[in-house]
DNA sequence: TTGAAAGCGCTAACAA
DNA sequence: TTGTTAGCGCTTTCAA
């Protein structure tokens, strides 16, 4: 599969037809080509027109990468994700690669599935390449190691995920903001005796998740027993476990609100509520977290859930980059609100 | 925030040091650099090592750029999604770059959401970087109208998508065939009056599943009742209702095998028949399609279903990718094969 | 074994 | 208004 040979070009470059062709056929110099091409300085309108014509005609591209090797920037930035490419960072990725693309930067994205090797491997080609800056982000919000080493003044921003040493910006989502949310609402639609049915201690968005819901309830006077807090997986199952310990002692009096730790627990709380002769919202009102359509919209009935706004995260941090490569100096640590998506679980 | 000034070196290039300042420091020519740094021509030890030192020291690093202007390749290619990044895209992605990684290709993604003008706008920028191929994928492997005008002899596939004109080597997962080990295995497990409960009729995906679905069950000498075959959207709550009509009627006897279109209508139906006092495998087995475990495994009983393999098809596309930029000419249609996951949905 | 010089495709300063 | 020339950072002849 070689090359169709461009018409009336007599010694086309390696990669398609260059300015040196547009020039020689147009009958100008490489200057006044390029000139042309540009837009700029002063030329006749013929000759203008004559080279961009010439150029059309024989199917001229630039070549950007002859280009950035005169400019500061590539216009290309590296997105690298220490996790596969996950529920979480799908939304943040498509707001990001929205964003460069209004401002006509390509993106590199790298998976490095938690290979500290993968990653170094995939630092490396990227700075080879010479990106304009650099997105970090991850399936959990949690620390993790500074991505590096990096040049001294590359633009880089930790997105739903923080450098361990602090070093430069990161933007996470509200998780403890989130949670008091939930709380908020249980308490503004009745619910008195709260209940937290979360995932594994190990993630920092529990602990956040926790200390929010803890927070929050304090602020309205009321107070969890502990027996109503506890943890497990992210799954269905244990949210369906988890009712029967709420619910089964008898030692003190069932939860009337739960706050999940995330949505598919949601799920399972309410359809082992239901299948106790309960009713949600009625009896127990639920509220999830993640506000993922495919959980609280497939329910019975419908989760009332917290959501993180990733894209708007990934928004954000596109636009920091940008503003980052254009020599804002921006860092510290941010969060975003999250928001509360109401639906019938809570409906009373 | 500006450059850190790199020590002992006088005048660095835009992008940190170049070969010039390796050579300069180490009383070498610019050549003589080149051959030590790169391992190649005749070149006293001392001499390489000398230049190696060096360019450790002040953090060189080859630009990739440049040396794009020599190879005949970038090392790069772009991977266009006509839709958002979604579910089904996902584990392509994942695979493809992996392959890519492997082989220090780095990968330029791109979102073009169904937007034509976007998509116009992605193409030509990846032009413009002078991509080694091209990888078009979608959220639906439906038929759609193939990336252009591209240069002649640029290596294109798409994946999990196929240009409506056949122009190009097209990878799809082999639907139809799916659906055939679908019916196999409900007839092996017992089933003879089989359903099957579908998404929206314009979906290829549709189609195709149906297709196998008849197909397979008349190499069984089998044959389903008209009104057990319905369409829907692709939700739990369509399984639900779909089954209330498939067992509701009375007119003919209910099937005692369902095969749906995807795993979300499947765990509305074996909901719903569960909830009917009926039980699932026993009296009637279930089936579903793309193998989803956030579905599969959440469901009760879970859900035995097909699996599209769509990293195999990724990993696939990747190789063929390859190989095509390797010189390779590579064309035409290729499906791959499904696979059965059995789990309790189907257990008797 | 090393250095000098040309050139990849392009831009930009300076002459003409 | 246009042409010439010198780079951007690198590789690759060809001389020395």
């Amino acid at each position: 599969m070689t090359d169709q040979p461009i018409p009336s070009i007599s010694r086309a470059g390696r990669h398609g037809p260059t300015i040196r062709d547009v020039a020689r056929l147009a009958g100008v110099s490489l200057g006044t080509a390029s000139k042309a091409l540009n837009g700029e300085g002063r030329l006749r309108q013929e000759t203008r027109e004559k080279v961009m014509q010439v150029a059309r005609e024989i199917g001229y591209r630039p070549n950007d990468l002859a280009q950035s090797l005169h400019r500061t920037r590539s216009r290309t930035v590296g997105v690298i994700s220490s996790d596969a490419f996950g529920r979480f960072t799908l939304p943040i990725f498509q707001a990001l690669e929205e964003v460069f693309a209004d401002e006509g930067v390509a993106v590199f994205m790298c998976n490095a599935t938690d290979d500290p090797e993968r990653e170094r491997q995939h630092v490396d080609q990227l700075l080879g390449k010479r990106i304009d800056g650099l997105v970090v982000t991850a399936r959990r919000a949690d620390r993790r190691p500074p991505v590096g080493p990096l040049p001294a003044g590359l633009p880089v921003i930790y997105v739903y995920s923080e450098p361990e040493d602090g070093s430069a910006l990161s933007l996470l989502a509200d998780e403890e903001a989130g949670a008091a949310l939930a709380v908020d609402h249980l308490v503004a639609v009745g619910c008195r005796r709260m209940a937290h049915v979360t995932g594994p201690e190990r993630f920092e968005a529990v602990q956040q998740r926790r200390n929010g819901f803890h927070a929050a309830l304090a602020r309205h006077g009321l107070k969890a027993e502990p027996s109503h807090c506890v943890t497990g997986n992210w799954s269905e199952e244990w949210g369906r476990q988890a009712v029967a310990q709420l619910f089964g002692s008898g030692a003190v009096a069932p939860p009337d609100g739960v706050f999940c730790g995330n949505d598919q627990i949601a799920r399972g709380v309410i359809e082992a509520v239901r299948e106790r002769g309960l009713s949600v919202p009625q009896d127990v009102a639920v509220v999830g977290f993640d506000n993922w359509q495919v959980m609280t919209e497939a329910a019975r009935p419908p989760i009332t859930s917290i959501d993180m706004n990733l894209a708007d995260l990934g928004r954000e941090a596109g636009r920091a980059l940008i503003a980052m490569i254009g020599g804002e100096a921006i860092s510290g640590l941010k969060r975003l609100p999250c928001t509360l998506v109401q639906r019938q679980s809570t409906a009373r």
